[in-house]
DNA sequence: AATGAATGAGATTTCATTCAT
DNA sequence: CATGAATGAAATCTCATTCAT
C-alpha cells in the first residue's frame, strides 16, 4: 500500500468504534452523495440503501449536513497530506533524480485518487460552492505545505542540485497536481483513448519530468 | 478580443431577442447558481434578485432545470471549441514553433476562463453529478476534436516537424487543459502566491513548452 | 362599546390589510390554540380548519411560532392598557367615589375578558412557560403603569381624598386584577353556582369596594 | 409545618416504595415540566436529567402522560383540601374572628403554594388545556367542599355570628383563592415591589378581612 | 405578459415508544 | 431490572409549479 493509502486507512480506522449500522449509513451516504450529489440525495434514500429506518440516521447524525461532514472527515484530514507529504523512507533508496521523485509521487497519488474516487468527487462538489468548507480546507492545506514538509525539503534539495527548475514550490505542486487531476478527471468523464492506462501514466510522468527539468 | 471570446459573444448575441426581464432572470440565475449551486438556489431567490415575480420566471422557462440549461447553453455551445478550435488566422503569421502555439493557446483560453468564470463554475458543478449533461457535453466535444479540427491540424504539422512530442493529440490536449484549469482553479481557491499573475502565466507557458517538447 | 374593547377593535383593524385566507388562518389558529394548546395543535390541523393548504400557512407565517405571535400580537399590544388605562372621559361624570371607580373598572374589564376569552387563554398558556414572552409582557406592562397613567392619577386622587386605602398602586391593582381573573377563571372551569352572573358581579364589586376602603 | 404541608408530605410518603431511580425520574420530570411545559419536554430530556436510560423511564411509566399524572398525583390529591380543609385543631384555640380565620388560611396556603411552586405550575398548565383532567379536578374539588367540610362549618359559624358577610361559601372561597393566587402569581412573574413580602402578606390579610366583613 | 397567492408533494427532523441484549 | 439502539409515525418546513386575476 502506498503511503497516502496508509494515512487514509489509519484515519478510517479511527472509526473503529462505529456500530455496524453507522457504517452502513456512512457507506450508503458516500455512495449516494457521489452518485447524485448531496442536495439531490434524500435522507429517505440513504435510510433505504443502508437498510435502516430514517430515524436511525438522525440518531447518529443530528442533521443531514453533519452526515456529509462525517463522510468527508477522513478525507479532509488526509487531503492536505496528499499535497505536502512525501515520505522518502517508504522508498528503498533516497530520491536523487527528478524522474524518481515524479514517478513515486504519481504512482502514490494516482492510486489514492483512484481508490478513493467517491470521496474525492463528493469533496470536489462540496468545495465548489461551500465557501466555509473551502476556506477551512485551504487553511489546513497551507499549514501543511509550509517550509518544513518532507516534500518541500526534497524539492529544495533537488533544486539546489540543479535537478529541478527553480520555480516556487507551490507552483511546481500546482503543475503536478493539475496534471494528476487531469489524469483522473479524464477517467471520470470516460473519454475513450487509444492508449492503455499504463501508457498514459508513463507519458504523464514524462511530461512532468520534462516540464520541470531546468 | 480573443477568438473564443468572439465566439461566445456571438453565441450570447443570439439572445438579442430576449426581453429585458428575460435577461434579468438569466443574469440573476447565473449569479445565484454560481454562488450557491443550482440545487440550493430557489426560484424565489431568482425572482427576487431579478426583480420579477416568480410567475414571470415560469412564463419564460417551463421548469427550473430549463433555466439552468438556458444559462449554460452558450457555454455548452462554445466549450468544445475551446478545446478544438485554433484559428491561425487571428495570428499575424502562421504558427511555426511550439512556443508560439502554446502562448497563443494559453492567452486565449485563460482570458476566456477568467471572464466567463461564473458560467464555468456552474457547468463544472453540473457536470460533476449530472450524467446526462456530461454525456452530451463529451459527445459534442468528441465530435469537434476529430481529425480535421484546426487544432489537430496544427498539432499534426508541428509533430511532423519534430517540434512537438509524438503523443496522441487528446493526451496533449489533456495536459494542456489540466494545466490551464489548474491555473484558473488556483485563482478560484484564492491561494496566495509570491508571484504576479503575469509571472505565473509565463512559467505556465514555459512548463507546457518544455513538457511537450520531444 | 367599552374603552378596552374599543382599543382591541382598533388593534385588530390594523390588520385590515390581511387577505381573507390570512384571516381564516389566524382564526383557525386562535380557536385551535385555545382549545388544545399551542404545542398540541399541528399546522395540518390549522390548515384543515382554515380550509387552506399547509403550504399556504407557511407562505404567510415563516414558522409556527410566528403564527402564534401573530395571534397574540393585538392582545399583547392591548393587555397593558387593561391594567393602566382608565379613561374617565368615557364616563359621563368624573369619578368621585371608590364605588364608581371599581364599578366602571369591573364592567369594562370583565367584558373584555369575556369577549376575548380565547386570546386570553392562549396568552396565559404561553406566559406560563415562555420566559422571553413573559419578560417582554411584563416590561410593556411596567412601562404603561408608570406614574402618569390615567389610572394612577385617578387612584392617587381618591387616596388623597381618603376614599381609597393608602397602599401602593401596584398592590391595589394586584388585588383588583386577581379578583377579576378569579371571576373569569371560575366561569372557565364551569363551576356551578347558585347565583346568577349579575349577582356575582355585584358581590365582586362590593368585595373590592370594601376591601379597598380605608 | 402547616396542615396542608402535612397532608402533602403524607401523600408524597405513600411513594415510600419508590426506588431511587424512580424518584430521580419523577424529580427530573417535575423540574422539566415546570420549566418548559409538558409538551416541550422530551423523554430524552427527562432520562438525561435523571441520569437514567430512556428505556428505564418506560419501565416505570408506560407512557409519558402516565409520568405526568404520577408527578401531579399527590398535588391532585391534596389540592381540594387546600380549598376545603381548615383544621381548627392545629390552632390552639378555636377561631372566633374573621381576622384569625383569614390569617391562618393565608399563612397556611401561601406557604404551601410557595413550597410546591413547581407542581402548581405544572398543574396550572395542564388544567388550562386538558379538559379531562380539569373535569376530574373540579369533581374532586366539589365533592370535598360540600356542606360538611371543616371550612364550610367554620365559615357558617362565623356567618351566623355576623362576623363574615353572608355570601355563598363558594364565592367567599373564590375571592380568597383568587387573592392568594394573585399573591403567588405576582412572585412568579417577578414584578418588583417597594414592599417586603411580609408587608404584602399583611396587606393581603387586611384586604381580605375588610372585603369579607359584613 | 406579468403577477403573486396558493398549492401539495416531498424533504428534513423530532420523539414517544419498543425491544434485543 | 436496566440499557440504549432502533423504530416509524407524525410534525415542521421548503419549494417548484400552477393559476386566477
Amino acid at each position: 500500500m502506498t503511503p497516502i493509502q496508509e494515512f487514509f486507512k489509519q484515519e478510517m480506522s479511527r472509526r473503529g468504534d462505529l456500530t455496524s449500522k453507522q457504517k452502513q449509513i456512512l457507506e450508503a451516504s458516500l455512495t449516494l452523495f457521489a452518485e447524485k450529489g448531496f442536495e439531490k440525495t434524500s435522507t429517505a434514500d440513504i435510510a433505504a440503501m443502508a437498510g435502516v429506518a430514517e430515524g436511525t440516521v438522525y440518531r447518529h447524525y443530528k442533521t443531514k449536513r453533519e452526515l456529509l461532514l462525517a463522510v468527508l472527515a477522513p478525507l479532509m484530514a488526509v487531503m492536505p497530506n496528499m499535497v505536502a507529504e512525501f515520505d522518502e523512507n517508504t522508498v528503498r533508496k533516497p530520491i536523487t533524480t527528478l524522474q524518481e521523485f515524479v514517478q513515486n509521487l504519481v504512482r502514490d497519488r494516482l492510486e489514492f485518487l483512484d481508490v478513493n474516487y467517491k470521496e474525492v468527487k463528493v469533496l470536489a462538489g462540496e468545495l465548489l460552492f461551500n465557501t466555509d468548507l473551502r476556506r477551512e480546507f485551504i487553511n489546513s492545506l497551507l499549514s501543511k505545505t509550509e517550509v518544513f514538509s518532507d516534500l518541500t525539503k526534497t524539492l529544495d534539495r533537488l533544486k539546489a542540485e540543479g535537478k529541478v527548475v527553480d520555480w516556487p514550490t507551490d507552483l511546481i505542486l500546482q503543475f503536478t497536481l493539475s496534471t494528476l487531476i487531469g489524469f483522473v478527471g479524464r477517467q471520470f468523464i470516460e473519454l475513450p483513448s487509444e492508449l492503455t492506462k499504463d501508457q498514459r501514466e508513463k507519458m504523464t510522468v514524462a511530461f512532468l519530468v520534462k516540464g520541470l527539468t531546468p
